[in-house]
DNA sequence: TATGAATGAGTCTTCATTCAT
DNA sequence: GATGAATGAAGACTCATTCAT
């Protein structure tokens, strides 16, 4: 007979029988971790939300911690491909929608990400972790810089834009983001009222702020 | 005889005896806070660095919550606090060397205040009460924008910046800026790296990255 | 300058300034002793409540018992005076109508008391001072007894009511009469309810129910 | 090797070891209310008396209170249970014997639930929570009263008792009963004493204490 | 390998009592 | 006598981890 959980990851591809139970506790800890805090999740949870006993996370992890993280892999590296999808590209509409499309994009990735980035920094020992894992996959920070840089050097050929360093220009696109992301999360501000702030902020670094003359 | 804790209080300016170790408490809580995690301190943590037993905090405090919440807003507003001194005068030396130092003022904010923000975003219940008690003092999130704002609409009126958005210039700045600190604090970087980017941040912005012609 | 208790003892008659304190504080935990149990009242309750400092319950008790107990007596010395109050005399309206108020009075005061009497149980120490007291006074059990034995006996006498031994009787009006408070208290009855079964069960109780023949 | 606390459970008939320890930790719990108050129980005193740890109890009970809910329900449930046993049938010997020995075995059940029921009163979550408990089971206050209310019917209409309110006699006879309880269990009188009491209150219901005329 | 009951250190909180002022 | 801050033992409850089956 299979056990109470193999209805949720039947017809799973390529499915090693010895990895499946594994995958699916990952599974779980991650739809969790797009509920509550990392702190907050408790191994019993886990357990109970897969369907399965409370041992067997010793039995594929070595502790809750790896568990997590893996979980937590897992949900950063969806959220870093959503972003990826549907950017504008160089030399298309006007340089100024496309950098407002970039920085909405961000600013989806940032509202999800930063909760779970909160939850880490208050668990040290799992945020080093963490850092550590990223810098064996192809997902740093800089997987999320790199394809606004490229646009924007793209561009930069095109003649669409001027001179100056990408990456100051990435920064100048991203931290705003950061920081409205923050407003909304932490702050109480709504969605739309944030959203609309986006455009100013485009135009203001498109034309710079020195005086003109 | 005097308490275990006095000594460590011994010569405060001004001391009430009634709210002596109230202070000597929250002065405590808040030291612990530039060590470790909100969610990480526990009650009879505070009481052993204070030198109490465990039950004093009950006799101060309606519970753990608003000690911790005490000694975060005081925290806070000390962070704050140092920000304000020493900030640059309209007018004064050049606009890119001004916007430089806000920028490294609001750095040194940033890195202190933002693992304070991650350990109150693992707490909801503390990171509303605090929100609360936010808007019953005189600093928001508002307190650090406004200088800035400030600065720069005064910048404007003496002819020594353009004609744009103050809001958006303001998180122009203040969003990379948090953004370096984020770096700083979680990837790992260097101070003296991260101070090194912020000029070419702030030329980029003062000439705008729009093509020009 | 008066304590800040003393507005609420002024004028009490014969105070002796050393004892007015003891006195209030007695009062203080009556009254708290008709709102909640008495393994509920905290001493710093009383403190509280009393208009004095926690510790001063220690200079005129031994300990939290001791006044508690002093209390206790007089709240069942209070209950007690009440219900001899107005109490039907022998050979005035009939001997039912007189029984049945006898049952109310009792009624009322089983309702007051054993809430009390519940409370003492749960705590063995205090009940066992409490009845080692009321020994010393001049109310036990027989005090709310005695008035019905009498009030019984003179009927006797006066011939409207049989021959039998007024003992049973006395308990066989106050037996059904606890039961009654009991029903109230703990099974929710409502207070009209119970009253109205009272004429049938003194009915009963007169006319006897064996087989007439 | 079986837990420390299987030794005490061994050899019960029908274990389902899921729930042996629940069944286990009920037993303690019931225990331990035959010696004391409710409210004098802590978990852990449950847990040692068990011969298990501190936290086991929250493996098979929602908190402490569920626990004791349990223990409280099943106490009761076989102290109901000894009342039914061995009662007199109509018809059988002399009604007054019956009645004193009705009489006697409620004084068995009454002594040994007032207890109980008292320090019930002291914890009104519990005793909320036991009555909507009581209501589910087959046993409320009903459960004591019916047996008598039915022997008495069966008398009346056999001839051998009068006519009146049975419900009314029901009362006449459990509620000195309980009083007697009472004195018993608080006024420190002795058991032979207070049985003896009852034959006189049987007599005196059964004939009455109306003049006769 | 899966199970899930058992563990026990650790958390926050309460409160009667003491004692220096 | 009065004060009230300090004490610290005790309470209920949580949860990551272990291990016999």
């Amino acid at each position: 007979m299979s056990p109470r959980w193999a209805k949720a990851t039947r017809g799973r591809a390529g499915d090693d029988p010895a990895t499946a139970l594994r995958q699916h506790l990952i599974d779980t800890a991650e739809k969790l971790l797009t509920e509550k805090q990392v702190g907050a999740i408790t191994t019993r949870e886990i357990a109970r939300a897969a369907g399965v006993s409370d041992g067997v996370l010793y039995n594929h992890f070595a502790d809750k911690h790896d568990l997590i993280l893996a979980a937590l892999v897992r949900r950063y590296a969806e959220v870093l491909g959503r972003f990826d999808t549907d950017l504008p590209q160089p030399g298309t509409a006007t340089v100024e929608s496309n950098l407002v499309r970039y920085a909405e994009a961000a600013l989806d990735l940032v509202t999800q990400a930063l909760p779970m980035a909160a939850g880490l920094m208050s668990e040290p020992v799992l945020l080093h972790r963490f850092m550590a894992e990223l810098h064996r996959e192809p997902f740093g920070p800089q997987r999320l810089r790199q394809p606004l840089a490229d646009y924007i050097a793209a561009e930069q050929r095109l003649g669409r834009l001027g001179d100056f360093p990408a990456e100051a220009a990435v920064t100048l696109i991203l931290g705003p983001v950061i920081m409205l992301g923050f407003t909304e999360l932490v702050g109480g501000a709504r969605r739309p009222a944030v959203v609309a702030s986006i455009p100013d902020i485009v135009r203001t670094l498109l034309q710079g702020i020195a005086a003109t003359g």
